[in-house]
DNA sequence: GAAAGTGATGAAATGGTTTTCAGGGTTATG
DNA sequence: CATAACCCTGAAAACCATTTCATCACTTTC
């Protein structure tokens, strides 16, 4: 039914054989012969049979990608950049959303595997251990985008959490806050969310303020998280004049909630977020953050998995994209008399 | 090297067809060679090649999506709901963002083709008129999501972009609106922003305000877009009283603008969007918009492939997912006092 | 001018499933 | 007891590309 090779060599009057060098690798024909080859080719609008190359091959050209939460902005854009470095170097992708659910991910794993996939790229946080068992056992490469793990088998691509959450919780105690509240991700986020934590507690101590686990309150990422997170923070904590949420729409969850009990941003509570997702430059006031780039992201997994399939040489199999302290409308100098309105423009680049 | 039908098959002592048979259909085998079979499975952990699969029957339980601009949030929930649906009914997904160029698309398509998916969803509103000759040259089952066509072979899944629009036009018009201006989307959209475009026309006839091709300014559904839109509007025509963003980021975008200039929103400009995403519930103020559900469009658009790939009898090819009119914070009746703090409360749901 | 080397091509094996067809065994039917 | 009917299973063909090995026709080299 479908033109095959077998036609396009009845065409051309030469043997399958040939079909396939001119088909991959021309240098071995005679240039003549290929040209009728190509010609036939064309003639017929022949395509190749995947799944037949696949079977004697091995190889697939396909990547999969496991990820949760993936509608948000941050790794919305990852994903993209993902796609777009990932078809940029000829792989196609095969995109599977676990809900965070191990069961679903244990699931696509082994649906990847059957489809002979090339690699694979690793968003979830949450059973990422498990996981990882499973992939190396079965011999995949394998990179951890957007989460940092220390098996020095693991390659992974991230920012580095430490040191951002770390800039920005300094940020604020340089500014004089000293009664700082938290966000943070799901206790089951046990990368990102935990590694943020770490940073939070060394700039804490280096400033001298004491670490005290129940400012912490537990958020999901979304904006309503953010927003209830906010409310009982001003209920539990009415004295905090700073919070520090572990992702902007949390950040700009709660900075609605402080707005409708008439709690001023940021002059009675400065709010920063993290990610620097495109929103923050929008909302008023516009978000104070720690800007990372989900594409670049995306990008340099995609760059990195790509080595270990064709076993290049790897030099450092961690790699931390570059993060930026961005200073915008919702933080303020403890005790400073600065009107908001002086600040409100030129602060969306 | 990999574990095949045959090593079970030799484990178990049977054939390679009484093997298959029980992995695809136990009722021709008798009960206890089944689970002879099934033990040596378990036991080798045997995983089933799929392009061999592929390959002998034609059917790879793969679904295509070609899409673009999808980490728009919308978008992107869009796409997990395709994903929760398809992974529910059995199928993988290959993705492919071709960020609206033609060329893109075709090559997606090939690739698609190739690896002889089942079926194939579009979400691309360029160049859909060339791509859909392309799908139906091949013979693919396909679905456009979030687009009308009106070619009636093809099936469709989108909101009713013509009624949705007409609804939140006639909302600004009986609040009193005449001078309204609109933030469309790209020239090129010539699916959803069209309709919409339709829609606005249909609302302002009705209402006797005369149509203005002047006051449509050209967004590209990014919040950038809609902060310099507004800055082309309120220069054009400062004695606009309302703007309707054809989507909820270019609304946002708009409305930064507005406040920068110390425009108030609502009680000097009423702005809408259109979509309906999570964050209109948390900007300042809270959005009014048209809601529509992007996670059920990607429900129903699979719901729809998934009936077409079975040849099952479809009663309409083009179905409507529901929209509803939100009225929140950013709109006023003209002239009309309310101050805004009167509604900020519960307005949340 | 014979032996060795080179270049272009084809034949055939291979990858792992599904599916058709046929056959063997058992039970029912006359 | 012969035949039919039925159930279960196995052998082998088919799906379509890649790749090894062999072949054939020329050159080159001594």
């Amino acid at each position: 039914m479908d033109v095959t090779m077998k036609d396009v060599a009845k065409l051309a009057g030469v043997s399958l054989s040939t079909v396939s060098r001119v088909l991959n690798d021309s240098s071995l024909v005679r240039e003549e012969t290929a040209r009728k080859v190509q010609k036939a080719v064309e003639k017929l609008d022949y395509q190749i049979n995947d799944s037949a190359r696949i079977l004697r091959t091995n190889t697939s050209n396909l990547i999969g990608v496991i990820g949760a939460g993936m509608e948000r902005p941050f790794l919305a854009n990852l994903l993209k950049g993902i796609e777009a470095e990932a078809r940029e170097r000829g792989y196609a992708l095969i995109y599977g959303d676990s809900d965070g659910e191990f069961e679903k991910e244990q699931n696509y794993l082994n649906i990847m595997k059957q489809k002979k996939i090339d690699g694979i790229i690793l968003i979830t946080t949450n059973y990422y251990n498990d996981l990882l068992s499973i992939v190396k056992n079965y011999q995949i490469p394998v990179v951890f985008a957007s989460g940092y793990i220390s098996d020095p088998d693991i390659s992974c691509v991230t920012v580095d959490n430490v040191a951002a959450a770390y800039d920005i919780v300094e940020f604020l105690c340089q500014a004089g806050h000293k009664d700082i509240a938290f966000i943070k991700g799901p206790d089951l986020d046990l990368l990102a969310s935990q590694e943020r934590l770490r940073g939070v507690k060394l700039a804490l101590r280096l400033s001298n303020i004491k670490y005290n686990p129940n400012r912490f309150i537990e958020g999901d990422f979304t904006f309503e998280s953010g927003y209830s997170a906010a409310k009982k923070i001003i209920n539990k904590f009415p004295d905090v004049t700073a919070i520090f949420a572990f992702n902007d729409e949390m950040a700009v969850g709660a900075i609605r909630y402080l707005k409708e009990q008439n709690i001023k941003v940021p002059e009675d509570i400065s709010v920063v977020g993290f990610d620097g997702i495109e929103l923050g430059k929008y909302t008023d006031p516009a978000l104070t953050t720690i800007k990372q780039s989900g594409y670049q992201l995306g990008l340099k997994s995609i760059e990195m998995l790509n080595k270990i399939i064709n076993k290049e040489k790897i030099e450092d199999n961690k790699v931390f994209i570059p993060h930026k302290l961005v200073v915008r409308e919702s933080t303020n100098k403890l005790n400073e008399l600065t009107t908001k309105k002086e600040v409100v423009t030129n602060n969306r680049g």
